[in-house]
DNA sequence: TATTGTTATACTCTATAACTATA
DNA sequence: TATAGTTATAGAGTATAACAATA
């Protein structure tokens, strides 16, 4: 029973489809729901969940160019959800650190980030076909963050 | 053992930054072996496997926007990968197909596409582990396109 | 009227690189 | 010198909409 491998290509065909059509989703609730894009929650979150992060750390957790990164930051602290701190230890750089309004939209919005990811995954899949797929996922992210050199502190 | 489901907004990121990392890896890997980008390889592959391809066909498929799939098959014919032939039921729409040196071209780069996946992923998480993540997204992949009306002939 | 596709605008991302400031 | 970040360019994506041609 589901032995065969169909090709590992078909799998990435079919994660890249699942990621566009699940962001759009996603992307769509947040937007009309609480006022931010799902690409601001992704940068909030990474930002809400480490302490002194910079710029470059977020170009490495999530794999964009530091130009977009600067001005993502720049857009967020446009919105006042996020400002930069002076970094005592370096004056290159800066801390980024979410406002008390962004935490406030950032959590209001998890609610509903939460059920709609569940609404297309936990509802259509066994909780422990999930978990699987879940272990699996988070190896093969290990394996390339490891080769491209992402995300560590 | 793996009962526990850390939550599908964990798994969902997790299956982001993959979705990332691997369409760099392998759209690094094709453009400099064989010319071409990942995105192009996406669009000749849903050409070349359907018969009478439309660019709305292209719209559903892939979850791109008209105005994003027509320029994109202009990039394709202007690389001489793609032409329109004319739709003889519909004066509105052409048929997309790729010219031989566009069958050629993809020929060539699915082996470097298949092999760039298989090392990511069936090198690092166990065969039946995969079949079952591939099941798991295939059956996401199918509720979000049944929601969305994408896909279908 | 509705549909198919092209084209245009404005915004966000990409890669690349010039540039400033600091280590 | 190397690193952190900002800023600028060109190309490709996004949404949105005007538009032409056809159903």
């Amino acid at each position: 029973m589901g032995v065969f491998v169909a090709g590992a290509g078909h799998l990435f065909m079919d994660l890249v489809r699942v990621e566009t059509r699940l962001w759009n989703a996603v992307d769509a609730r947040l937007q009309a729901e609480h006022g931010l894009r799902l690409g601001q929650f992704d940068l909030m979150t990474v930002i809400a969940g480490r302490d002194d992060c910079r710029v470059l750390d977020l170009v490495r957790e999530i794999a964009i160019t530091v130009g977009a990164a600067s001005k993502s930051v720049d857009r967020l602290v446009a919105a006042g959800w996020c400002h930069r701190l002076a970094n005592p230890a370096d004056g290159r750089s800066s801390f980024l650190e979410l406002t008390p309004e962004g935490n406030r939209v950032l959590a209001g919005a998890r609610h509903a980030y939460e059920e709609e990811v569940a609404w297309w995954t936990s509802r259509v899949v066994p909780r422990e076909t999930l978990a699987q797929t879940a272990d699996a996922l988070r190896t093969i992210r290990a394996a390339l963050e490891d080769a491209q050199g992402a995300g560590g502190d």
